[in-house]
DNA sequence: AGTTTCATATGG
DNA sequence: CTCGCCATATGAAACT
């Protein structure tokens, strides 16, 4: 059972039941309230909602308490088409795609929206951006039908990507209610260690006690009145006087350097840091009410990763993760996939003898054992440089010995690269697509155009290179957390974070066994989903604590 | 003065 | 040019 829905003025929609086919069976429907109407139908047959964006209507439906169980999200579904195809960039809405298929103009995307601090701005729960016209019933069922058609004629496997457009949609919602529920955070933890490390703040919002004294033994080491540690002009210019030249001042450059100014610089820079981009400003702007809510957007990396907007969730430095704290009574169960792309390698190459090693719970170990004479070190940074494709250093070696070794892995990562090297597109094992070279060129520099073997085309290999890897890696985290979703629906435990490769759910302490039980299923469930019966094992790593900072 | 790029940190 | 992939966020510095 399929429902198209649309939302209205003022927190109305319409609705329009859908047979399995796409097409209408019944008139559409106006209600005053969208998410009254989504409710009754959630609890009476729980349909499969097609709406154009989950983002979009999916925050105000659970803000009025409406949860659903499946959606398919035609924006993101319209993006990993337009990927399939080759056409990356273009727009992505209803109405885009409506003009697509019928060869008029077509309107451009309306900008995202910036991510705005939740006591900074009106509440954007309803509020469609002035520039998104309102979508129609029928336009909406024109472009889902015209999606089946197109996800049934993609270029290889249409299964698996039936499953991608599942998944890339359940991931959808899990994002909408993981930023509704946001990350238990304790304002007053938080407020104890930043006073710990940094001292009592200034009450003018000038530097806290601590940085102010670091700076001062930093100029004195130097031997001037006073410089700004965090100007890296400043410091270039000072150790040069100070017969020290080093090519910058990032901590692993200075960490070599024999000077006094060397130690509280160190120092410095990491309090500097904590204290500007997690500081009090941070709390302030981003924790309300005993939660960090988030901003997620789903697909918004070009591997399928998420990505966050606003107060930076997914790269919460670990001394911070103090503050982040269960309810009392309550437990966090931290999950992570061990090994997540190696064994993405293994799977999707086919490759025997790596897949036996990745039935290991340690498959460097494995590996080692197997040909690197038991070198787990050496193991390590040759499977990872050839994913990542590096060209220098130790791992050259190391690279030999695993071509000998496992040549079917090898050859996989080797012909992605080639193919990007080449100006050609790679695809993850459940169909998406990498972007063309065109696309990325701020971030490789290729534009498809150079000499296959100039830098620009080497680094479009090692994009394509990896892209087949992370992409795939995300899929496989995207199937676990869907199902988990699925596993822990109706009960009172909620997602609160999700980081590639690692989930936290915030769950009654009675129920914790039980989450830890359902990651468990939801991993072998996941790699099921994707790989079917293969011997590659996807272990996760379950442990249930009162605080972040407890697990690893 | 406002906007973009650079340098450096964080996360996976 | 510390590495080789994918990101976000900050302040400084450069630019319009």
């Amino acid at each position: 059972m399929l429902i198209a829905a649309v939302p209205g003025e003022g927190g109305s929609g319409r609705l329009l039941p859908l047979d399995d086919g796409g097409r209408p069976t019944g008139p559409a429907v106006t209600a005053p309230s969208l998410a009254a109407a989504v409710a009754a139908h959630e609890a009476a047959s729980r349909p499969r909602w097609v709406w154009p964006s989950t983002l979009a209507i999916y925050p105000g439906l659970l803000a009025a308490g409406t949860r659903v169980e499946r959606c398919h999200d035609v924006e993101l579904t319209e993006a990993l088409l337009l990927g399939s195809a080759g056409s990356w960039g273009a727009p992505r809405s209803v109405a885009a795609s409506l003009a697509r298929l019928r060869g008029t103009v077509v309107p451009p995307d309306p900008p995202p929206v910036a991510a705005s601090p939740p006591g900074g701005g009106q509440g954007t729960l309803f509020a469609a951006p002035a520039s998104a016209p309102a979508v129609t019933l029928d336009d909406l069922v024109t472009v889902y039908a015209d999606q089946r058609a197109r996800m049934a004629a993609v270029p290889s496997h249409p299964g698996r990507f039936r499953l991608l457009v599942a998944a890339e949609s359940a991931g959808a919602l899990v994002a909408a209610e993981m930023g509704a529920a946001g990350l238990p955070w304790r304002a007053d933890v938080h407020d104890a260690l930043l006073r710990e490390l940094l001292g009592p703040p200034s009450a003018v919002g000038g530097p806290p006690a601590r940085l102010v004294t670091l700076a001062a033994e930093i100029a004195a080491a130097f031997g001037v009145r006073y410089l700004h540690p965090e100007s890296p002009g400043e410091l270039l210019k000072a150790f040069h006087r100070a017969g020290v030249d080093v090519p910058n001042t990032r901590s692993w450059t200075l960490q070599q350097v024999d000077h006094p100014a060397v130690r509280p610089l160190l120092a410095y820079k990491e309090l500097f840091r904590i204290w500007t981009a997690h500081g009090w400003a941070w709390r302030d702007a981003w924790v309300r009410d005993g939660r960090f809510r988030a901003e997620y957007v789903p697909g918004g990396v070009v591997s399928g990763r998420w990505a966050s907007r606003g107060g930076g969730a997914l790269q919460i430095p670990k001394v911070v993760r103090r503050a982040v704290i269960a309810d009392p009574g309550w437990r966090l169960v931290v999950a992570d996939a061990a090994q997540l792309e190696p064994r993405v390698l293994a799977a999707v190459s086919g490759d025997d003898r790596l897949a036996a090693a990745a039935r290991a719970g340690d498959l460097y170990a494995a590996l080692a054992n197997d040909a690197f004479d038991g070198d787990r070190a050496k193991a390590k940074v040759a499977l990872l440089g050839a994913m990542y494709g590096q060209t220098g250093g130790a791992a050259i070696p190391a690279l030999a010995a695993l071509r000998s070794h496992y040549p079917t892995a090898f050859d996989y990562v080797e012909n992605a690269a080639r193919t990007g090297e080449g100006g050609g597109l790679v695809r993850s094992w459940l169909g998406r697509t990498c972007p063309p070279s065109s696309v990325s060129l701020d971030v490789t520099g290729y534009d498809g155009g150079d000499a296959p073997d100039s830098g620009r085309s080497r680094a479009r290999g090692r994009f394509t290179r990896n892209f087949v890897i992370q992409a795939t890696a995300a899929e496989w985290a995207l199937a676990l957390l869907a199902t988990l979703r699925t596993s822990l629906a109706g009960t009172a435990a909620e997602l609160v974070l999700f980081q590639h490769d690692e989930v936290l759910v915030h769950c009654p302490a009675e129920q914790a066994d039980d989450v830890i039980a359902a990651v468990h299923a939801a991993g072998a469930r996941a790699t099921q989903a994707l790989f079917g019966d293969t011997e590659v094992r996807f272990p996760m790593e379950a442990v249930a604590v009162d605080c972040y900072a407890e697990a690893k």
